[in-house]
RNA sequence: GGGCUCUUAGCUCAGCUGGAUAGAGCACCUCCCUUCUAAGGAGGCGGUCGAAGGUUCGAAUCCUUCAGGGCUCACCA
């Protein structure tokens, strides 16, 4: 039983038995530093339960708990609030069972809870990966690994847009336009002479630009003979070629599935490369090619249940009228599935896939909150009983100075580029501070690149995800305050203590704290609250900035004390292994944000 | 026009179920490297929490209205 419960269950007793009255909770925060004290009780709210002075009542209950709780060892009363001075031993206490347990913070999956899966990432395979996808995939990946520290399985997936008219865009105009490579076929990503293309997706999106702009020709010839623009834009004979391309896809032609089997291959390799560098990872994975025709039968059942009603045109719509949103079609006329209708089925697919899933969270952009309002509504119409547990993971543009990023006007920043950009930046700053000697280049780029990717990864993950990122790829990745590579140089600069600390610091003790020393062991007792917070708001934001008060509170405490250099051996010891749990932690935290840590930097 | 969402220091952001004098970083100014890594620390400057009402012992936080930004309202995905 933690001191808190200690605390709360005294103070219901004392208040019943000085003014004979039941109070049904107690409400506590963090005494501020400016007063002496370490938890305070809010007298306030008992107001409500018993008229009086509050701060009477204050000086009542402190006595109360003075002479009842062995823990305190002192009050004070300021105002409405209570503070309690808590003796030292409950936080050393407290400290040497999280020394020992290495997997401080972490609930370990039961298997009588349902799992949840977790969907990211979600790209489409004619292009390659954006500053978009990045704040996605890493936005999914951490919520992934916070929900799983919190106590559930979890599975990451991602739905591959694999099919459809942009992907025949792009395997058209590899057709038509694509030069000989060095085998004097057409080029492929081993064989392209141009060596940007040598990753799959960048050759696969070089030729999707292709097609837009031979496209765009086509549509300024066609006008140029006197057609309209929106006659031109139809009437183009590449988007002709596209939307044939496509049928016959669907009609499996065997040479149109083949070419698109061959360049769907380039592409994942490629995204593969990106992921691993991202270091982000799925479980499973679906392909819209597979699940594009699920959730018609679903719609079938749907009508008979009186979820859906069926038109005189043979369209079938949802009626959501009563809850505030609109009519929502969930089959065309002709009999075809609409996003919505594959939505459905591929949810539904998934619960069967894997029966201990009990809810999903989805990983889109803001622009489709309307869509998953109106999907978790039509799955709890229909019944299941997993469809209380669906959650958009919802996010905000990430926006440029330049304003929108627009393939078309080549303001995109491309997830690879950035990587690259990041860890050139990281490699620029460390080599100016120069402290890596004996390292080898191997070493050295292993760094950059676990600096880079932090700075980069924190600074996306460390604000609410509703909110919208401006992005400034010159100037808002810093290096020094609330960032990655602070945190990183905090938990390097501690493994140095470590390696300095030659001595036996391995038994428990019990010291006399410093302030200091306290108020860093009041942070880290937060961490497993904090996990069970971020789980449940999905916000690695809550996260990150729980591990820089860690950080600060940590720099503090080494800037005013000394670790090492102490001469009282057990406050030497103690010191030591606070160091180390304060490292070890942050290592666990960066670890749900898929923020590797230097062991020296 | 309807719905959703955002607005906190010059800039980028924290602020948990309402709690004490609203906090960090950057930038600007002062100090601190012969002591365990200065990518650091201590301090200063800087706020009508978009505006106005309301709820209450107490509001950045909850409610209403308004203003400004974003997204969205397709037999597209």
């Amino acid at each position: 039983m933690n001191i808190q419960n200690t605390i709360e269950t005294k103070v219901k007793e004392g208040f019943l038995a000085l003014y004979t009255v039941e109070i049904p909770s107690v409400e506590f925060q963090a005494t501020r530093k400016e007063f002496e004290g370490d938890i305070t009780v809010v007298v306030f709210p008992m107001l409500r339960y018993k008229k009086g002075n509050p701060v009477q009542i204050g000086e009542d209950l402190g006595k109360y708990l003075v002479a009842n709780v062995k823990e305190i060892t002192n009050y004070n009363v300021v105002k409405g609030f209570l503070n309690l001075v808590i003796e030292d031993s409950v936080y050393t206490n407290f400290f040497n069972e999280a020394y020992a347990n290495a997997a401080f913070g972490f609930i370990k999956p039961r298997t009588d809870e349902k799992a949840v899966m977790v969907e990211y990432s979600s790209p489409n395979t004619n292009k390659p990966l954006h500053l978009g996808h990045v704040r996605n995939n890493l936005l999914g990946y951490s919520v992934a690994e916070i929900i799983k520290a919190s106590g559930k399985n979890v599975y990451k997936t991602q739905i591959i847009n694999d099919r459809g008219i942009h992907i025949c865009k792009s395997m058209l105009a590899w057709e038509k336009y694509a030069p000989n490579g060095s085998d004097g076929q057409k080029e492929t990503p081993e064989t392209t002479l141009n060596t940007e293309l040598r990753k799959g997706d960048k050759l696969v999106g070089n030729y999707y630009v292709k097609f837009d702009q031979e496209y765009k020709k086509e549509i300024a010839q066609l006008i140029a003979k006197g057609k309209t623009e929106e006659e031109a834009k139809k009437q183009a004979p590449l988007l002709i070629a596209a939307q044939q391309m496509l049928l016959k896809w669907e009609a499996g032609d065997t040479q149109v599935v083949s070419l698109w089997e061959t360049m769907n291959s380039w592409v994942y390799s490629g995204f593969g490369v990106t992921y691993k560098n991202m270091g982000v990872n799925f479980d499973t994975l679906y392909y819209e090619s597979n699940t594009y025709l699920l959730g018609k039968d679903v719609v079938a059942q749907g009508i008979e249940k009186g979820v859906f009603i069926k038109k005189e045109d043979g369209s079938v719509w949802c009626d959501l009228t009563e809850d505030g949103l609109d009519e929502k079609i969930v089959l065309r006329s002709d009999g075809t599935a609409v996003y919505m209708t594959q939505d459905i089925g591929t949810a539904i697919q998934r619960v069967k896939d894997f029966p201990d899933v009990g809810g999903m969270v989805y990983t889109v952009g803001n622009e489709q909150d309307y869509h998953f309002q109106v999907l978790f509504l039509i799955l709890k119409k229909l019944g299941f009983d997993w469809s209380q547990q669906l959650h958009h993971l919802s996010y905000g543009m990430v926006d440029l100075p330049s304003g929108k990023m627009k393939s078309r006007e080549g303001t995109v920043v491309d997830a690879d580029e950035l990587m690259l950009e990041m860890t050139a930046t990281a490699r620029t700053i460390s080599e100016e501070l120069g402290k890596l000697e004996g390292y080898s280049e191997e070493e050295k780029n292993e760094l950059y690149e676990t600096i880079g990717l932090g700075a980069l990864k924190y600074f996306i993950l460390k604000v609410d995800p509703k909110k919208r990122i401006l992005f400034d790829p010159k100037s808002s990745v810093d290096f020094q305050g609330n960032t990655g590579p602070f945190i990183q140089y905090t938990y390097a600069r501690i493994q140095s203590i470590i390696k300095k600390a030659t001595f036996d610091y391995s038994k428990a003790v019990t010291i006399d704290l410093h302030e200091k020393e306290k108020e860093l062991l009041k942070q880290l007792e937060l961490y497993p609250d904090t996990i069970q917070q971020a789980a449940a708001n999905y916000s690695p934001a809550l996260i990150a900035n729980y591990t820089y008060e860690l950080v600060k509170e940590f720099n503090s405490f080494y800037q005013n004390v000394s670790i090492l250099g102490e001469e009282d051996q057990d406050k030497k010891i103690f010191r030591v292994q606070l160091a180390k749990k304060v490292a070890n932690t942050i290592k666990s935290a960066f670890s749900l944000l898929g923020i590797r840590v230097p062991e020296r930097m």
